[in-house]
DNA sequence: TATTATATTTACGTTTACGTAAACGTCAAT
DNA sequence: ATTGACGTTTACGTAAACGTAAATATAATA
C-alpha cells in the first residue's frame, strides 16, 4: 500500500470513510486517468495526503452522479452546473428564483428523454414482434 | 432555388415528398454539413439530382431516428447499428436470433436509462421543493 | 447581365473526453 | 537491496462530431 494507513484503517478505525484513487476506479469500474481528469474539470476536489488524492464520501457520490448524467448523454461541463446548482448557498431571491428556472429546465430536458426512450422503446418492441413472428412462421 | 423544381412542386404536383438538404436543416434545426457528415457515416443515403442531393420521406425519418438516438446519447456508431438491424434482410433463423438479442440489449440500455432518468429526477424534485421552502421563509 | 441564393467538394481546425506512455516517488514485502 | 504495487505529474495522441473556410457551380431573380 501507498498510504500510510490502509483505507480500511482510515475507514474503521477512525470512521472517515476515506478512499483511494484506486478504490473509486475499481467500484465504478472507471479508470484512474478518467477520476483525474474529471478533477480537472472541477467535478472532483480530492483531499491530499502529501502527493497521493483521498477522496471522501461526497466525492464518491460526485462520482455516481457523473457517471449517471453521463449514462444521460449529458456533458462534463453540464453536469458541473447542476453541481454548482446544488453547491451554490441560496442567499438571495433573486438567486434562489434563478436556480428554480434552471432546475424548470433540467426537468424539462429529462422530461423530453422519457418520450424519446418511450418511443424508441416501442419501436423495438414492435420490431421484436415482427422477428418473433417471423421465426414461429419458419418452425411450421 | 438550385433545384429544377422546386420542392413543393415535387411533393405537391408528383407526390414523391422530395426534401433538399436545406429543407431537412431548417425543419430539423441542424446546419447542412451535419447532414452531410451523417450521409458519410452511412446513416443517409440521398439519391442525386446532378451535384445536389434529394432526401426521400425514408431519409427524413431517418434523420428524426439519428436526432432522437444523439439525444439519448447514443453514438453514430450505435444509431448506424440500429439501423442495419431494420435494414437486414432475416434471411435464416440465426440470424433472427442475432438481431432479437441486439434488440433485447438495447432495450436494457435504454431501461437503464429510464432508471437514472427517475432518479435524477427526484433528486431535482426535492431540491426544487426545498427551494420553493426557503423562498417562502424569506417572504414571512 | 449581374447579383443573390443555394448548392457542391476538399480539407484543415476544434472541442470533448479521455488513452497512453514516460519518468519518477514511496511504501511493503521478499 | 530490490522488486512490485500503487501513486504522481507532464505531455503528446486520438476518436467522434462536427465547424469553418475556400473555391467552384448553378439557377432564379432583379
Amino acid at each position: 500500500m501507498n498510504e500510510k494507513y490502509s483505507n480500511s484503517d482510515i475507514s474503521n478505525s477512525y470512521k472517515r470513510k476515506l478512499y483511494s484513487i484506486s478504490d473509486l476506479s475499481k467500484e465504478f469500474d472507471v479508470t484512474t486517468r478518467t477520476i483525474r481528469f474529471y478533477e480537472d474539470a472541477g467535478l472532483l476536489t480530492p483531499v491530499r495526503q502529501g502527493r497521493n488524492r483521498l477522496y471522501t464520501i461526497r466525492d464518491r457520490t460526485r462520482l455516481k452522479l457523473i457517471l449517471r448524467g453521463k449514462r444521460l448523454g449529458f456533458a462534463l461541463n453540464e453536469i458541473g452546473e447542476m453541481f454548482s446548482l446544488y453547491d451554490s448557498e441560496p442567499g438571495e431571491a433573486a438567486q434562489l428564483n434563478h436556480i428554480l428556472d434552471k432546475i424548470a429546465e433540467k426537468i424539462c430536458l429529462l422530461e423530453r428523454q422519457l418520450e424519446d426512450i418511450e418511443s424508441v422503446m416501442q419501436e423495438l418492441q414492435e420490431f421484436r414482434y415482427q422477428c418473433r413472428k417471423r421465426l414461429e412462421q419458419m418452425k411450421s
